[in-house]
DNA sequence: TGTACATCAGTGAACGCGCGTTCACTGATGTAC
DNA sequence: TGTACATCAGTGAACGCGCGTTCACTGATGTAC
């Protein structure tokens, strides 16, 4: 193969980073390799400085695109969300919120980080990359992104008990820190009995009023 | 220097692995190198396969001894809470449970990960380790521990609302994962607004009711 | 206690390896006329 | 529409680098007598 046409370069490209966004959420940057992602890509490596100015470049591009595949689907969760209300009457709710939240500490979730969460796949190379700011950027403003999308999703929703507020921006904050620590631990434990027991504790916790969880493989 | 004494030989092996906890707490295990290790303990790289059968080897006895630090400060807070326990009046509660927690979820404690907590810092190569099975062990087994002196520091402290059920192992797994989720999420965003904002929520919720939160520094 | 010798912790050079990156080359694509 | 040519996406070999690991060597330590 030598030069290709404009809208082959534009797959190949976006090729590239998705096969990336998955394997750097499985390998984490360190052990993303760039002849191991262009071969996966059916690519050679040379071509590769085609389309990146780097490897740091490639990961922080590739950060964004996981980013941007998970905010899809917690916007089609939030449609769905909004279709249900239509037909919901006052003072209902639809448990969405705490159904996302059950199906992200799930054990399908936790043993395909290649498709999972950003923010919980990335963590240790946002807090450690070296190569500029480029993704430590793209992993802050994932991370807000899901923080607004989730209250969005939490503000009709609730299913609060009584005594509880309904949800708001601190519930938001500490419910997200304890799914993505869930999960975190879960993997890191994956083997041992305490991996499904913390999933299974974790779940409960944050989803006892849902109705059927989200699925998140 | 050429051979060296027994007494001496254990100084040096002792140093390589203190160095190493920090280190590979700081670093990951994949930008943790030999070379390095051993300039820090004050040595040459040659000499690193007379104390270490591996890299993988030195990892795994470098996460256990992480988690010893960090069990051994654990310890001394269950220590004082014993004490309190004899000069205290029935029904009582002295906060140390919380006081752990909030003292956790600390910038301090976010900025300084070589001498913090080895199950937020060393999680990621629990997870990706491909070295055998040493270092998952020493992880889900150092987890363990964790959530045992949690357990203990709660017995008969709680600290809870009249509402709230003793602090019991749901509770522990829930603070735990809490914690865990909101210093990982704020080590990777940090230098965003949204990293102090994440600590500061999580402490506040989980140590509402502390007195002086424990410094992790 | 003193002597002779084996041990072995530490040194520093060397190894092979995979990596990120560069580069000369290819030849179909895209463009100018 | 057809022709001539410049462009450039992709190829595969090559580069320097730091790594984990090995090894011959050193000489003080530990031991046997």
């Amino acid at each position: 193969m030598s030069r290709v046409s404009r809208a082959q370069t534009e797959v190949n490209y976006q090729r590239i980073l998705h096969v990336a966004a998955r394997m750097v959420r499985e390998l984490g940057a360190a052990k993303l390799s760039i002849p191991e992602v262009m071969n996966a890509a059916g690519l050679t490596h040379g071509g590769f400085y085609r389309h990146f100015a780097s490897k740091d470049d490639l990961v922080a591009q590739a950060g964004a695109v996981a980013f941007a595949e998970r905010s899809e689907a917690l916007e089609a969760e939030i449609d769905r969300r909004n279709r249900d209300a239509e037909s919901r009457a006052e003072g209902e709710v639809s448990g969405h919120y705490k159904a996302y939240l059950g199906g992200y500490v799930a054990a399908a979730h936790r043993d395909d980080p290649g498709t999972g969460c950003a923010a919980a796949a990335l963590a240790f190379d946002a807090a450690h990359f070296e190569g500029g700011e480029a993704l430590k950027e793209v992993y802050a403003s994932g991370v807000k992104g899901m923080i607004t999308a989730l209250e969005e999703l939490a503000a009709k929703d609730g299913a609060a008990p009584a005594a509880e507020a309904a949800p708001d921006r601190t519930k938001v904050l500490v419910d997200l820190a304890t799914v993505v620590g869930g999960i975190t631990l879960a993997r890191a434990t994956r083997g041992d009995e305490i991996s499904d027991e913390i999933l299974n504790v974790i779940r409960e916790h944050v989803a006892a009023e849902a109705t059927t969880p989200v699925r998140h493989d």
